[in-house]
DNA sequence: GTCTATACTTGGATAGAC
DNA sequence: GTCTATCCAAGTATAGAC
């Protein structure tokens, strides 16, 4: 189970105005991430985002650290609770509604796509996806864990497709208004999931958990 | 194989600027794609791009236009030239490389991600997007035919996965500017391709082309 | 069709009063 | 720490000469 952070009302200014930032991404994406249109929606003064952070750019990045560090350690925590296979597609499941509700997504990807027109965010942007990255592979290996598919799958090059697939989605859900294909779409997947689990090979009990070579190695794509 | 469409030096200015603007997405991405920056980018007046396109955002459209068309056209030739599966996936390495190394894709997810920022560009940009599902889907069709999947495989989901997928990787790449993960994320699955399809089930020599049932219903993502 | 000039708007950023 | 005022750069778009 995922524990919402109980959003406080952001007290400081500093908060606010990430607050703030974090949304107009969001709504706005980042060519309307200005910060003229982020006071505006925060209800503060302009120049405050100069007192305190300097630029638009880091104030970006800021906003960034902020929304990816919360949910990390949360769905970290998640990934740690989940003690099987099953358990933990449903924390995908979850992890995937909450991303999608609070936008989290579409603020990475936003913050990707702006990284072309400035090239000096692109490492900043980069290294926090790093951690994600790993996270994936966490919970890869501890779902693959399971079956007989040993090192056969390359884990961190799936990680990285998964990580990867999802940003896709994300991109393209702003286009379908109502999001008609996507939802098509994870309603497909998430029925094919126990279809794909039921399908890999297991090891018989008695077995040793890792065998030294899997029997039937098979990949699982998204 | 693809041919390379002998891109011609762009005699009208209607052409001069809309490979301006093409080549102004791909480096300077949808933030970066004023009008100005274009008219800097071709050597030509800025007042020209309003003359012959009315706005920015219209040619912006335009240009998306136009690469969609031109490659949407020789890829479709391509598909259908391609006899068995493994030609087709021949074929779609072609691909990826001619969309890679010509920066189509960029165009594409700067368009899309930017429609965050003008919602009046996000229906048009759907729109664009359709045929290349379609095709993404023949594809697939074409290239699942050889084997016993028949109906389990839900080819138009699957085929907006691909598409997802694909758009997903042109905009990590973007990030990684020797694109060290991207690439070592591609030769993976090429790598895994012959794997998989050897997994797969095959008919029998004599059974129908299409047997009411497959016997091993499996799917393959990516 | 193309160029120059320009009107108007918005955005980043700073100075200085409070 | 916050607000007002302001500078300057850059963008969209148009008018009008050539």
């Amino acid at each position: 189970m995922i524990k919402k952070s109980s959003r406080q009302p952001a007290s400081t200014t500093r908060d606010q105005i990430l607050e703030a930032t974090l949304e107009t991404l969001r709504t706005d994406g980042f060519a309307g991430a200005t910060s003229r249109a982020i006071a505006r929606r925060g209800g503060f003064n302009q120049a405050l985002i100069f007192y305190h952070f300097g630029s638009v750019d880091s104030l970006l990045l800021a906003a960034l650290d902020r929304t990816s560090g919360e949910r990390l350690s949360r769905y970290e925590q998640a990934v740690r609770d989940a003690a099987t296979a099953e358990e933990l597609i449903a924390v995908l499941g979850e992890i995937y509604a909450d991303d999608r509700e609070r936008g989290h997504m579409t603020v990475v990807s936003q913050m990707i796509a702006g990284s072309v027109a400035r090239p000096e965010l692109a490492p900043a942007v980069l290294a926090r996806m790093e951690p994600w990255i790993e996270l994936c592979e966490q919970a890869l290996r501890k779902g693959l864990a399971e079956f007989e598919v040993g090192d056969v799958v390359p884990v961190r090059e799936l990680a990285y497709a998964v990580v990867t697939f999802y940003l896709g989605v994300n991109l393209l859900t702003h286009l379908d208004a109502d999001r008609a294909r996507t939802d098509a779409l994870f309603a497909r997947l998430e029925a094919l999931a126990p279809l794909a689990t039921g399908v890999m090979p297991r090891p018989r009990a008695g077995d040793d958990a890792t065998p030294p070579r899997a029997r039937r190695p098979r990949t699982r794509g998204t």
